[in-house]
DNA sequence: CGGTCACTTGATCGTCTTCAATACCAGTGG
DNA sequence: CCACTGGTATTGAAGACGATCAAGTGACCG
């Protein structure tokens, strides 16, 4: 019996000697704050978390009593209305933290896409670390600010853009995040047509027939309806920007 | 001849001999983290400034030299798109803190609705003080964190909620606001409809027809297109939250 | 008074949604 | 090996919501 794989949450400290020295994240993530001589610090304050797809892993509204640090996987954050109508914020990945929260509950729900390992930081323990190492904070800081001024690009995309500039808008966002894996041109997306369209606030109807549009003017290729080549990315590029009407 | 009225922005020294100590939103902004003994060195900080309304004070794409406290009066924030459609992302009136930005230009302009006073803080000055007072840091960042828990609201009401749902949930919001001045039921909006349609992603005309939808129906009150009363905030609110349909 | 500007109202149009049917693919068991 | 099943993706047709276009109103001001 393997709890990895029998359950869809699995808890457990972190395990090895060196739990901290050998992850893969760290120097991208809020534990960069932390010098290498005080990891078994940073170590013995988290809790590992291996989430499987499909699984809620923070609820909307429940209390605040920790904070994610996403190791690898991609999980949903989202928002839903009384009647089940949804709205995706956006996908966090491996580096991403998650919890920031004004009140002591959480202002969004986060489900795994696919497998999502991650560490866990109770509240009090992190409040810890950020006395103790002022640099996590001001880490903290810069990565809240970088979440707030792609929080305003995308109220642009759901305020003001066309349903095709949308989808370009997204595939251009990711072929820059995959440009970090060296390979901006060709991608696999890991989220389904129904996740696009709810971060894209438009309809699964509407998100297909705009990559099918897209297809035939020949800006990108869809193999297997989940990886993308980008064929033309500067027609794309000026679709996501919206110069192209005037 | 009086600079205050004859130009559109005015800069100079914070007055007086305690300037922030008689500062009316020194409680509730970023400040509140200085200690009564120290307003003295915040004050040599800062810069006075006035902006008359329609002028801009933030622009996009410009180098972020500063950041900026707002005195009193209200701005609207917002980014453009190549062809002018404009997303207004936020209004930021006394109290709010303005310019927190990841890379080192601005990433939205803002512009002066009514007259707005407020107080420029140079990058690196800034940077001292919170260097000086750590709390200075926690403060900013609970402000950014609070921002970020807007944006995501206003991101579920831009990708998923009806032209009614939306004015209903910034009339609401607006009333939370005024609820601080003591009168939740009556207030006067400081926004022209053309912010307020760029606010919530529709047109002027949607907001003008759903404004005498709302009233007709009995929710509010408009009299001299400024100033609204609520009449059934129950309703209102039940409309805002999307749980009225299922 | 003539001008401007913001707001309002009406009529028409288009984009995207909704509804419905079909295709596709992986997994399961006969 | 192939029918069956559940889920996701795709495609088509009809409809609705909000946008666009155009005209009219009212307030303020030189």
């Amino acid at each position: 019996m393997n709890a990895i794989t029998d359950f869809p949450i699995v808890l457990k400290p972190l395990g090895g000697l060196r739990p901290c020295a050998t992850c893969r994240v760290r120097q991208v993530s809020i534990c960069e704050a932390i010098p290498e001589a005080d990891l078994a610090r940073l170590g013995a304050c988290a809790i590992g978390g291996i989430a499987r797809p499909g699984t809620l892993f923070i609820a909307e509204a429940d209390p605040a009593n920790a904070f994610f640090n996403i190791i690898s996987g991609t999980a949903r954050l989202y928002k839903l209305l009384p009647d089940g109508r949804r709205q995706i914020t956006g996908f966090a990945d491996g580096g991403n933290f998650l919890g920031l929260a004004v009140s002591d509950t959480y202002a969004f729900s986060a489900e795994a896409i696919d497998t999502v390992c991650y560490c866990i930081f109770p509240r009090i323990r992190l409040r810890a670390l950020m006395h103790d190492f002022p640099h996590m904070e001001a880490r903290l800081l810069k990565f809240a600010s970088t979440e707030l001024v792609a929080a305003q690009e995308q109220m642009l995309l759901l305020g003001r853009k066309s349903a095709q500039e949308r989808v370009a808008s997204f595939l251009m966002a990711r072929s820059r995040l995959a440009a970090a894996q060296g390979s901006p041109a060709c991608f696999i997306l890991p989220m389904a047509r129904g996740d696009i369209a709810d971060y894209l606030g438009i309809t699964i109807e509407t998100v297909v027939r705009t990559l099918r549009k897209l297809r035939d003017e020949g800006m990108i290729a869809v193999t297997n309806t989940s990886e993308v080549v980008i064929c033309n990315a500067l027609a794309l590029q000026c679709l996501a920007n919206g110069s192209h009407r005037g």
